[in-house]
DNA sequence: TCTTTTGTACGAAGATGTTCGTACAAGGGT
DNA sequence: ACCCTTGTACGAACATCTTCGTACAAAAGA
């Protein structure tokens, strides 16, 4: 699958096979912030195998899903194209975006900082 | 406008607008990538404009867009719900990913590792 | 066995997004 | 004066997304 995406509903669900790494439809149905019916989450899961992005076995009488698109691969378009759209291209702006408002722990500042010497580490 | 939010087409044409501060409608349409009707980009023009993300003001015969919505607004939106939905709420995956698999200029880093810096003056 | 529960499959309805045709108005050029 | 260009307004068609009703199958409980 090129260039995953995702409406705002595949993505609840993505989302919750992402955290979970796999889920049965009820699963997936009591993890989502909204209440859905059933089908419904069936359906956009049916939809999601279709596209490529999840497959399921079976457990028992019921489907198991998974996701078939990591993560990473979604978050890159996704990413990609707020920082063009939006950002004008401008990584900084975007990590400017990512930090203000929200408190961030000294932890995960020492983290990112450590991203960002990596980075330098491996291309001087 | 809370939280706003934005379909693909309508993001195509805001990001015109931010970039170029306004926008007649004819402007608006050579500058996007895809090739899309006159009556097409007024017609979403006319949707962003009722949802309150723009504002024209006539301009001889014709109107000149104006955006309404910061970017950073967009954008601030935009990026807590990949954040959240893809990243699992992390910034540092956030950041990782940001700066994977492009060339980051010295430069950019460096600026980039000055956001982190003023943000632990801010809040030691 | 009969009924209830739990499951998938499918179709259809409603909402939203996208596109453009057509209509109509105002100016400019000849 | 007459057409051509440039502009907005609006409706309709089509695609996609989202939701659920209904149908049906299988297993569990009475």
């Amino acid at each position: 699958m090129k260039d995953p995406t995702f409406s705002d509903r595949e993505l609840d669900i993505m989302s919750v096979l992402w955290r979970r790494g796999s889920g049965s439809v009820s699963e997936v149905m009591d993890a989502l912030d909204d209440e859905v019916g059933y089908t419904t989450v069936l359906k956009i899961l049916q939809i999601l195998e279709k596209k490529g992005a999840v497959r399921h076995e079976a457990e028992g009488r019921a489907y198991r899903y998974f996701p078939l698109v990591a993560s990473e691969a979604a978050g890159e378009t996704a990413l990609a194209r707020i920082r063009e759209k939006i950002f004008g291209g401008s990584a900084e702006l975007v990590l400017a975006q990512l930090i203000s408002g929200r408190e961030v722990s000294p932890d995960e500042l020492e983290r990112m900082r450590r991203i960002l010497d990596e980075l330098e580490e491996s291309e001087p």
